[in-house]
DNA sequence: ATGGCCAATTTTATTGGA
């Protein structure tokens, strides 16, 4: 099962970059997040026509997280299922082969002396306790657009984004309870180097300077991430015409029909 | 080359992204 996760930043605007690398890549499962639409403004036709079935929790303009899959997408839930904040479209699970799959779009929190970080870290809280109430030991992905920088060597300029809302110490100390968990950050099981980044600011050269972050991450239980054997950023979709400020990341595993 | 923000919106400025 190849399994890829992508921040889009905008369905509509990115769909005709987003069949073509289905169609070159031929990923098996993939959790977007950033749709920015509506499930009634999803192309529910060009994805089905591409190959693959899609579960969809859409919103308004913001947000917005999806499971693609060429298998059926069985047992479909959004949200954390708690008694928080609905209102903000950021997490769908499904079940695809065995394996259940959750897209998540973690909150990115403007500036950390906003409301908007006080959501976040709440936020946070919430995706722990869901993913303490789930089976560990059974296969599980958890994909998606973390917002959340997991050391040092995740960032090109160290200096410039330390102590902001993705990278500080709180953080990096949640992301680890992540892994305690059990969960395996399974791109840094295949790759131990600095310098692979998974986003680019559109602003600044961001990306011909190659002021990257890697925030966007496959975890997953040893179940599942044992038989992966290999994982990958796809740099080249921050290239060219209208890309998503983010590159698709990806990882194979030996886990179903493929 | 990979190039100096981008996308959505009851649009002509504002909000959010990271």
């Amino acid at each position: 099962m190849l399994l890829a996760t992508w921040n889009i930043n905008s369905i509509r605007a990115r769909e005709e970059r987003l069949l073509n690398w289905l169609e070159r890549r031929q990923p098996d499962v993939v959790c977007l997040q950033e749709l920015k639409c509506t499930e009634q403004q999803f192309p529910y036709d060009a994805i089905e026509a591409a190959g693959y079935r899609a579960a969809v929790h859409g919103q308004k303009t913001y947000n917005g997280v999806a499971i693609l899959a060429k298998s059926p997408i069985e047992d479909v839930t959004t949200g954390f299922g708690d008694d928080g904040d609905e209102s903000q479209a950021r997490v769908i699970s499904g079940t695809v082969e065995g394996a259940r799959i959750i897209s998540v779009y973690v909150v990115n929190g403007k500036r950390v002396d906003s409301d908007k970080y006080e959501y976040k870290l709440a936020w946070l809280e919430r995706l722990e306790a869901f993913l303490a109430g789930h089976n560990l030991a059974a296969p599980l992905a958890i994909c998606g657009d973390y917002n959340i920088v997991p050391d040092e060597r995740d960032v090109e300029k160290k200096e410039a984004w330390e102590g902001g809302v993705l990278y500080n110490e709180d953080l990096t100390t949640r992301f680890r309870r992540l892994l305690d968990l059990g969960l395996v950050d399974t791109f840094r099981r295949h790759h131990q180097e600095g310098g692979l980044y998974s986003w680019w600011d559109y602003r600044m050269l961001g990306f011909p300077k190659n002021n990257g972050l890697r925030i966007d991450h496959l975890l997953a239980t040893p179940a599942l991430a044992d038989t992966s054997t290999d994982a990958y950023i796809d740099r080249d979709e921050r290239k060219g015409q209208k890309p998503s400020d983010h590159a698709p990341v990806l990882t194979e595993f030996e886990w179903g029909t493929r």
